[in-house]
DNA sequence: AATATAAGTGTGAATAAAACACAAAAGGGG
DNA sequence: CCCCTTTTGTGTTTTATTCACACTTATATT
């Protein structure tokens, strides 16, 4: 079936897109590359795919040695196949898109320390290495589409937040504004939090009502 | 960076799941297996991924074989990579959903007639080789999220449609019963399509007016 | 000419989305 | 301590969209 005088046998690599909230902006995790090609350019975490190991084994390895943590949700984007994306080889490379909490996306101190990592502003990303640039925009792409998803929303976002604060991440991922009487009144009656009767003091102004997701929400479309 | 002792190569396989409508039904190509292991079983075209070509080559090739015809709505849908979904190898596998208007969906007459391809309904698919089970329930689901779309309606009904076949194969699609006047009122709104004049004679009952799709539509979602 | 079959057509009710402005709770400064 | 600034919280009206619903018309068949 396989003809030998064929190279049937490619490289592939898994690469996430981990996305987090931080001070009601959305970040994503890049590497500091350190060998050659497109070394010293950021990327985003990748790595190869043995034969014995899936696409999702891979990155769950992967992220447990950046955050210590591997039970988060994550879900497959695209699969690249330009010829041309690695110098090198022939890698065929599926990306993902997985979700951090800011309470858990947290950097471990890196035992190589050689190895940088940063959390980026998704609209403050430096050149990227590869077609990694062309990865990202296909994961902000899918992160859009998701929002609207209350699994998608739990992942993102800590035990404790602020009505204000989920809108602002709203409106930057989809790049709107909404008014505030609006998207509160559609977001309370979609039944998925509930009041802690705590408030988020020593801001500046009227303190926010602290929410919280609901313990046992379905995963569902909300929009 | 790529240790010697593991194995990083994969064999890398692309599928497609080839629909089309045919007197209303929505059918899907399926090919049977001639050589172990699964012979005998009807199972999804593929072909293995070659380092000198890309995932999309790979399957307009194959298409072009079966149809005679290669310029086609293709869309990438998922990665599959567990270590069990072929018995000899470790194939990593990409499939794609591939729509064809009815008028092009005519198989060649096989220059190898042991190669032996047909269309089914996707209400009454055969029991199939590999994980392809799971590849087309992938797939419909994609083709019922992506129905909603101008694109990927103006790939499947030829030039000459009526309405009640493009409602049909909307509850098909979706599962669902729709109103006619309702249905009628919303699509014709949409701008899309354009009275052709003629109708569609020959029929039991009231023959219905042939519409076609206007020359310039834009991709946009509809619904 | 009568009958059977499938296509074509409009209106009102219910629901959802959008627009809109002021009051309340805290912190900071004089 | 009072005033000012900042940010959150809250209801109503208007508009647009969706849903429910029944009779007429064009053709083929007998």
């Amino acid at each position: 079936m396989i003809e030998e005088s064929i190279d049937y046998k490619n490289y592939h690599e898994s690469i996430i897109s981990l996305f987090t909230i931080d001070k009601g902006k959305v970040k994503i995790l890049l590497v500091r590359k350190q060998t050659e090609p497109y070394r010293g350019y950021w990327i985003l975490p990748s790595d190869f795919v043995p034969v014995n190991q899936t696409l999702e084994g891979v990155l769950q390895e992967l992220v447990y040695d950046k955050i210590g943590y591997q039970d988060f949700y994550m879900e497959q984007c695209h699969t690249f196949s330009r010829l041309d994306r690695d110098p090198d080889d022939r890698v065929i490379a599926t990306s993902y898109i997985g979700l951090l909490d800011s309470t858990t996306a947290i950097l471990k101190r890196e035992e190589r320390p050689e190895v940088e990592s940063a959390w980026f502003d998704i609209n403050e990303i430096p050149k990227v290495g590869y077609d990694h640039e062309e990865v990202i925009r296909y994961s902000i792409d899918r992160l859009r589409s998701k929002i609207v998803n209350s699994t998608v929303l739990k992942s993102l976002f800590p035990s404790d937040f602020t009505l204000p604060e989920i809108q602002k991440v709203y409106e930057e991922i989809l790049g709107v504004h909404l008014d505030r009487r609006n998207f509160r009144k559609k977001f309370i009656n979609l039944g998925l939090i509930e009041d802690t009767g705590y408030k988020n003091e020593g801001m500046n102004g009227r303190p926010a009502k602290l929410y919280r997701f609901k313990e046992n929400v379905k995963e569902r479309n909300l929009f």
